[in-house]
DNA sequence: GTCTATACACCGATAGAC
DNA sequence: GTCTATCGGTGTATAGAC
């Protein structure tokens, strides 16, 4: 069979202008912020005419929606050290997820505000692109269940803990350190609380 | 003389004006988002042609600095009952306080938005904006400062988790109270690890 | 199938008459 | 101070060339 390689061919190039197109749109986001970026500079950078565009994505919002998607999936990768096959002692691994999850999303503001911010008024993320979010809190969760740590009320502190730290390091201290020196401490305050 | 009252018939009348031209953005704002209103959407509510705006403001980003200014000022004034001159046990203070803000905050999530994220791309508040922005972190460290709560990082450490108790109640239960049950638990484990 | 060309309705902002 | 007219820009969409 010849078909079955032309097809892979042909979803190849289409996929690898997908890739192109978002990473134009990121650069862009970077510089103009995320409600910034216009689809007639994406297509510019990627060498097209705007209306090209949607033969590749549907719409804006499908771009941001694969940017989001993106995004967390890349967070899920960045975590891999986090995964359960990794044992550790409670206030190491507490401080280990911590630290994946801070450097990662202060990394980049504009990604961290599309990840955590409702910043785009009519974005409702896909169920696609929402699951890998999920999969990111799974990691949370499933990672302090093997400390015994399964009560909601106490993964939900230690989530609002990690990401109260995020946003005020973007928010008030963008490129320093100022919050991100408090996470260790942070994270023994939590787990003093918490009886780890 | 007759001129000075003149005068500020004129004022008053003019900043009835602006104060009608916020008060529709506000509006707009909580149902379309911060990016989503428009001007010529504010101008037809309060009865104008939408260039006629530029009489009162010299931009739309002029009239998000305004409404940034207005809502930390009222965020100010809802704080009141935590000044220093109400002399509470240390926990309760910082009870009271904590309360105050995450009530203030969670209450209207567009005007959060606009206080503690940087949603508006090319927005910088004007000094005079920010200034009342400052007043308010200025009541949370002089609060603390009556415990002997006075090292920056202690500070930082309190601002940032109930900001995260704050954004994580906005983001992901908003209208509903899962973080806000939180809040008096994690005034207990800041107090614990500062020695409160 | 993919792209170019073009149109639409809307945006923030400005110029100038009254 | 408010208006009309208008500018260059936007996201979106369709028609039609190759």
């Amino acid at each position: 069979m010849l078909e079955i390689p032309n097809r892979d061919r042909k979803r190849e190039r289409r996929e690898s202008v997908r890739v192109e197109i978002l990473e134009a749109a990121w650069t862009l986001a970077r510089d103009h912020g995320l409600p910034g970026f216009t689809l007639r500079e994406v297509a510019r950078l990627v060498g097209m005419q705007a209306p090209s565009l949607y033969t590749h994505f549907d719409s804006r919002h499908a771009i941001i929606d694969a940017m989001f998607g993106q995004a967390w999936r890349e967070c899920g990768l960045a975590m891999e050290a986090v995964a359960p096959e990794h044992p550790l002692p409670a206030r190491a691994w507490l401080r280990l997820a911590a630290h994946s999850y801070f450097d990662f999303c202060t990394s980049d503001p504009v990604r961290n505000q599309l990840m955590n911010q409702r910043s785009v008024p009519g974005f409702v993320p896909t169920a696609e692109s929402y699951a890998h979010a999920v999969a990111v809190l799974e990691m949370f969760t499933s990672g302090l269940a093997t400390y015994s740590v399964t009560r909601r009320e106490d993964i939900d502190l230690y989530t609002a803990l990690i990401g109260g730290l995020v946003d005020a390091q973007l928010a008030n201290d963008p490129g320093g350190d100022r919050w991100r020196r408090l996470l260790d401490r942070s994270v023994d305050m939590y787990a003093d609380n918490v009886g780890l």
